[in-house]
DNA sequence: CTGGGGATGGGGCCC
DNA sequence: CGGGCCCCATCCCCA
């Protein structure tokens, strides 16, 4: 039947170091390797997904549990981990996952080279003895001490939260981890609010049918996607580019058995949980907005392989470069309309940022960007989209952009972001009106209300913040200085809330519509809603948002986090409120009751379509 | 087939 | 920034 190399070739043996070299396929492993790799960046069968700080990576149970046990606890039972970010940051934590699917050591994007110390804490927390192994040898030979009290020290990303670090937080790392429906300390909170690094805001996918658009989508962050930064990397690490997602998506914790133990540090692991906890902080390691560029440097201008195996062909040179079909356009919602293409405006500045792929929402089409704007940002953030659509017409006439006409202007325009700039000042805008004919040269960062343009979103921000400032000082001076006019000009306009402004002041006046508001900060929020620009784009489908809180829960839509989950049914909500409308389902309460017909409803939303009815002639 | 109700998803926006 | 509520849209079921 079978010979005997090919019997044996099989024979579970095979590979054992006394067979002979025509015994084993010395390249399967690495070949392997390299597919699980491929996969991992494209996100092609990728089951799990990491949560490390404000970044989301995806990757194969089977490879995380095949190279720790750590992971493999982890990965039993959910698919949604969250690690302690004290223990191990995003940028470390992608110089693992790179290592964990090529067995190289790449070098991180932190200004200090790959620093073993950091990476000998993470790996001794996640449990990784070879990568633990391999820096420590490095550190030796980098005469470095690595003992207690000194690893995981710079470059760790993040400075030590405090003092509070424990084995059981460490224990209890992991996302669904918070049995009480509580969210860990620190996972979600830095998620929502990285720190220093607000304008990151990387992207991932939780279903495999996004993994391009995401791959294109997520790239805008570092405005390297265009070139095929994060899709063809040369070092495997191109994978921190499309599988980061800076956002706290998990909200609060779905009600889930406690995780199971921590890693436990072995005897040899010198990088103790005490020893995060002293490091000193890295002051900044991740500088906003560079930092989502980074990882794309990461994977676009990879240095030398660390080693273990030396260089090789890096595996995701196979992957769709910048030439990748862009076919299956994400769609957040089946019911949305085809985005459209807007033409290039002739003789804008963006013209040349023409992206190509058709029809896709804005931010899909990164991947066909072939420009950048200073400091590597994508001028527009909306892949093709982008400037051509700030000009004139809706540049995509989106079904929920139309939808939302009802705002008006606010949706007709479209402003570039830099992707993944969530930052609340990290946005730029663009006029809406002759701005065909406006040419702001290498000023691509344009200001609506004053139609000052900049070099870069650093300065647009800059100029925004006393923009607003300036303005709201103005509107504090109207409203009170102007004195008996403006006054009664609210007290007039204030028909509907009139009652409600009798008992509280509500001083600050919308200079667009009228609205009146009592404090600063909620009126900056509604003149946000008569921007011409949302300055918060999803990064995955790049639809924009006025407010970052609306940006991150349509975000959950995206990953399909639901939190919320009902106890009676285990429907699962993305909202605390949709849960608690939910219950009445259960509990077969109906509050609100038709005033015309006696019909009694469990939604208040069902009611008000049920009175439609009743006032609608037809 | 149609209309109404139940239930849910997503976005806007104020507090 | 999260919570809460409003709105619109949609799907499904059923009469």
């Amino acid at each position: 039947m079978v010979s005997g190399p090919l019997a044996l070739r099989w024979c579970p043996w095979a590979g054992r170091r006394d067979m002979g070299p025509d015994m084993e396929l010395p390249s399967h492993s690495k070949q392997l390797l390299l597919q699980l790799n491929q996969q991992r960046t494209k996100g092609f069968l990728c089951d799990v997904i990491i949560m490390v700080e404000n970044s989301v990576f995806r990757a194969h149970k089977n490879v995380l549990a095949a190279s720790s046990i750590y992971f493999k606890s982890l990965v039993l039972h959910d698919n949604l981990i969250s690690l302690d970010t004290d223990m191990v940051s995003s940028t470390v934590f992608q110089q693992i996952l790179d290592f964990i699917y090529t067995g190289k050591l790449l070098p991180s994007d932190q200004p200090a080279e790959p620093n073993f110390s950091t990476l000998l804490t993470a790996a001794s927390y996640l449990q990784l003895p070879e990568l633990a192994a391999l820096c420590r040898r490095k550190l030796k030979r980098a005469g470095k001490s690595f003992g207690p009290g000194r690893v995981g020290a710079a470059g760790m990303g993040r400075p030590p939260r405090s003092q509070r670090l424990s084995t059981a937080s460490v224990i209890q790392a992991r996302y669904p981890g918070l049995v009480d429906g509580r969210k860990t300390h620190h996972t979600s909170q830095e998620l929502t609010q990285p720190k220093g690094s607000d304008d990151e805001l990387f992207l991932g996918s939780s279903t495999q049918e996004s993994t391009h658009s995401l791959s294109r989508a997520v790239c805008p962050a570092s405005g390297e996607v265009g070139l095929g930064g994060c899709g063809s990397s040369t070092n495997g690490s191109s994978g921190g580019c499309e599988q980061e997602l800076g956002l706290d998506l998990s909200k609060k914790s779905p009600p889930l058995p406690p995780t199971t133990s921590g890693p436990h540090l072995t005897p040899d692991d010198p990088a103790q949980l005490s020893d995060s906890q002293h490091s000193s902080p890295p002051s900044a390691s991740v500088p906003p907005v560079a930092n989502s560029a980074s990882y794309t440097e990461l994977g676009g201008t990879p240095d030398e392989p660390m080693d273990l195996e030396g260089a090789e062909d890096n595996p995701l040179s196979l992957l769709e470069g910048p030439g990748g079909q862009p076919r299956k356009s994400l769609r957040h919602s089946a019911r949305k309309k085809e985005w459209s293409k807007k033409e290039p405006v002739s003789g804008s500045p963006f013209e040349r940022r023409e992206t190509g792929p058709k029809g896709a929402c804005p931010g899909e089409e990164v991947e066909g960007l072939g420009d950048r704007v200073p400091n590597g940002i994508l001028a527009t953030g909306v892949g093709g989209g982008g400037p051509n659509v700030a000009y004139g017409e809706p540049p995509y006439p989106c079904k929920e952009e139309e939808e939302n006409g009802k705002d008006g202007s606010e949706d007709s325009g479209q402003s570039g972001s830099e992707g993944g700039s969530g930052h609340a000042g990290a946005h730029y805008m663009y006029r809406q009106e002759g701005y065909e004919t406006v040419s702001y040269g290498d000023n691509l960062y344009v200001c609506i209300p004053c139609a000052k343009g900049f070099p870069s979103s650093e300065q647009l921000n800059a100029h925004v913040e006393t923009h607003t400032e300036e303005e709201l000082f103005i509107k504090e001076e109207g409203a009170y200085e102007t004195g008996s006019g403006g006054a009664e000009e609210e007290a007039e306009d204030l028909s509907a809330p009139s009652s409600a402004y009798a008992a509280e002041p509500r001083p600050f006046k919308c200079s667009v519509c009228e609205k009146t508001y009592k404090d600063p900060a909620t009126l900056r929020q509604h003149e946000k809603t008569h921007w011409l620009t949302r300055p918060f784009p999803c990064n995955i489908c790049g639809k924009m948002f006025t407010q970052r809180g609306t940006m991150t829960r349509h975000m959950r839509s995206h990953l399909g986090l639901k939190p919320f989950a009902c106890d009676e049914c285990g429907m699962r909500f993305t909202r605390q409120y949709r849960l608690t409308e939910h219950m009445r389902v259960h509990s077969g309460e109906k509050p609100y009751e038709c005033q015309l017909c006696g019909g009694k409803f469990t939604q208040q939303r069902n009611l008000i379509s049920h009175l439609r009815m009743h006032t609608s002639p037809s």
